[in-house]
DNA sequence: CGCTTATGGATACTGATACTATCCATACCA
DNA sequence: TGGTATGGATAGTATCAGTATCCATAAGCG
């Protein structure tokens, strides 16, 4: 198909198309001649991964263009894989809490670890967060919503069994290629989706208990 | 206290203050002669849940703005507090997916709501990302991973049971105030660090299952 | 065959966002 | 009393994610 047949298609617009071909996100098309080319299923299928990165879990283009080189990678293991879309979704932090009360947070986010048995390299782009939003959350007297961390980390740890049993145990498909990819999706738009539920799940109760009060 | 303070405490730069003035987000300090203004702990606290919510949970100024604005009411009920905050963590999103997907996803997300007995405004924000994701995870023949939705709504549900409770029996504070500032920290904080938790605990289980396999 | 439309590739432009930088008249501080 | 700080206003910057324009060529139609 062409570029033209692509957009329509995909309801992604030519140039945007045209500017993910630049950026390296979308291979290029096969040429058939200097100025003509014809694209596949596979770009299809690549547009539409691209744009349910960038719009629904909003990823950056350039950290797409990261997943998706992971993705393509034919040596990379699919832990390294992961990491890169882990990279991909957490932005880069810059320190903000004072050194004793990021101290005391990263005390604080070791033993959570510890606790539940959860071994991640010291620089693991979510312990940072982790560890800075637990910083902010004190340093706003909001220790409450600190102590219930350790439940907040059982509950994930349910998710991420989910998960894992939903990529590993998957029902057709099966070649590394396809795990992979699933395994990027569940872990990035599992974020979009798991956010979402939570604020509906919030909306409802929040509508039952505190609709008339202050 | 002076704006030069504010910083030092802070360690938000002065111009970046002077921005978050003019933009509204932080109201203007006590003048005590025309240009000389002193600041108070309020606003230092203030700042603080500026930056966190600006840096930490990469909420847009603009956004930021209207949650503040949300909280200083003393009209507003404390659910239409949590949908300001909701609307502000929301990006709006373009309807990406094809009409038809789009039926279909709705079709599922409504009976997930039902079945789980949430009762949400039909043009709730987080609906209308929970629709699309559905959408995009079917064209992505991602079925699988929508087959779990269910399971991650019960286990969605334990989140925001945990922090209700974290929130409505609080250790000390009680003004509504101060009750409004939490609810919202925790809705959106809250998101911040479920995410980096999620993230931690699939790191640490890729790690186990698939550091050498491709 | 000729004419309109589409295409690939290159380059330039745009609008939004979140700051930074400068200026200036005044005020505090040693 | 002179150097630094301040409030307020205005202007400039960097980044991001596209859009727009151009051009030479190619495809499709009559």
């Amino acid at each position: 198909m062409r570029i033209a047949e692509l957009s329509r298609i995909s309801g992604v617009p030519v140039p945007t198309i045209k500017y993910y071909l630049r950026e390296g996100l979308l291979p290029p098309g096969e040429l058939t001649s200097p100025n003509q080319a014809s694209y596949s299923e596979a770009h299809l299928r690549r547009l539409r991964l691209i744009r349910a990165l960038v719009d629904l879990a909003q990823v950056p283009v350039a950290q797409v263009k990261e997943v998706l080189e992971g993705l393509d990678s034919d040596t990379m293991s699919l832990h390294d894989k992961i990491g890169r879309a882990h990279r991909a979704i957490t932005p880069q932090r810059q320190l903000t809490s004072t050194s004793d009360a990021r101290e005391a947070a990263t005390t604080q986010a070791n033993a959570l670890l510890a606790s539940h048995g959860w071994s991640v390299e010291p620089d693991a782009p979510a312990l940072n967060t982790l560890i800075e939003t637990i910083a902010a959350l004190r340093t706003l007297q909001q220790d409450h919503l600190v102590s219930f961390l350790d439940s907040y980390a059982t509950a994930v740890e349910k998710f991420t069994e989910l998960e894992v049993a939903a990529v590993t145990s998957p029902p057709g498909h099966t070649t590394p290629d396809q795990i992979a990819e699933s395994v990027i999706l569940g872990t990035i738009l599992g974020e979009t989706l798991i956010s979402s539920l939570r604020l509906l799940a919030q909306e409802s109760i929040s509508a039952n208990r505190w609709r008339t009060t202050q």
